[in-house]
DNA sequence: CAGGATCCTGTTGGATACTG
DNA sequence: CAGTATCCAACAGGATCCTG
C-alpha cells in the first residue's frame, strides 16, 4: 500500500471489485461454516461436513464445496475405494483468507453486542455446535 | 486475541458469528458503494449519492442508507430548509469498518486476477466511476 | 429534494427422491 | 458413501408511480 491515507485510499473505486470478489468466494450461508471447520487442517470427509453442519442438505452441501474447490479455496481428494471416501482440505489459497477473515471477526465482536438485532446471527451459528 | 494458532482460533464456531454480522453489514448491492463514497469524509447529499452510484433507485438507496443508519455505520443529518437537505457521514464505528475491509480488498486483490470468473465483479465497480 | 408504496422478477436456498 | 435431479418457497432487488 501507498502512504495514501486509508480514507483515500479506499475512496478509489478500484478496491470495491476485490472486496466483492472476497465476500463472493466465502459468501451464501454454508461456505464460511465449511471453512471455518477445514482450518484446523484435517482432512475431512463429506459425510463428517455433514454431520457437524447439522441442517444442511447433500445439495447446498456439494454444492458450497464445488464452488469453493472452483474458487480454489478447497482441495478435493477422492480415493477410488468401496465404500467411496472423499477428503476435503483448505488449499493454500484457502488458508490464506483466514487472516482478513479474522480482522472482520474482530470488528464484528466488538460492535454486535451493541447492535440490538445481534440475537439474529447466533441461530445460524449454532448448527456447527 | 490470545496465543492461540490462528487456526485453533478460527476454528471456533463462535467466530462465525461476528463475521456473519460484519458481511451482513455491509452485504447488499449497495452499501459497500456508499461506505466507500462516504469514506472521503465528506457529508455528501442524498442527490450526490444518487448521481454517483448510476443506477441505484431511490427505494434501494434509501433502504440501504436506512439499514446502515439502524447499524451505525452512518449518521444522517437532515436539515429543515425548502427545498430539503439531507446528509450522510460515517460515524466512528463506520470509520472503523474500513480498515478490516481494506485486509478483504488486499487479499482480493491478490486473488481475484488469477480467477477466471473474475471479470463479473468489474461490471458492479463501473457504477461508481 | 428526499424519499415512500406497490407490484413484480430473478436468484438463493430447501425438500424430496434417486444413483454410481 | 458421496453425491444428482427435479421441483418449490422465500427473499433480495428492481420498475414504476406517488408525495411531504
Amino acid at each position: 500500500m501507498s502512504k495514501k491515507s486509508i480514507d483515500e485510499t479506499y475512496a478509489e473505486e478500484s478496491l470495491l471489485c476485490p472486496i466483492r470478489y472476497t465476500i463472493d468466494v466465502v459468501g451464501g450461508k454454508w461456505k464460511l461454516p465449511i471453512i471455518c471447520m477445514l482450518a484446523s487442517g484435517m482432512p475431512t470427509r463429506y459425510s463428517s461436513i455433514k454431520r457437524k453442519l447439522k441442517d444442511v442438505t447433500n445439495m447446498m452441501l456439494s454444492q458450497s464445496l464445488k464452488e469453493l474447490e472452483a474458487s480454489g479455496i478447497v482441495h478435493r481428494e477422492q480415493y477410488n475405494e468401496v465404500p467411496p471416501r472423499v477428503e476435503y482440505t483448505l488449499t493454500d489459497k484457502g488458508k490464506s483468507i483466514i487472516p482478513p477473515l479474522l480482522k472482520l471477526a474482530e470488528w464484528g465482536a466488538g460492535h454486535m453486542k451493541e447492535d440490538p438485532a445481534c440475537g439474529a446471527f447466533c441461530d445460524t451459528c449454532q448448527s456447527t455446535n
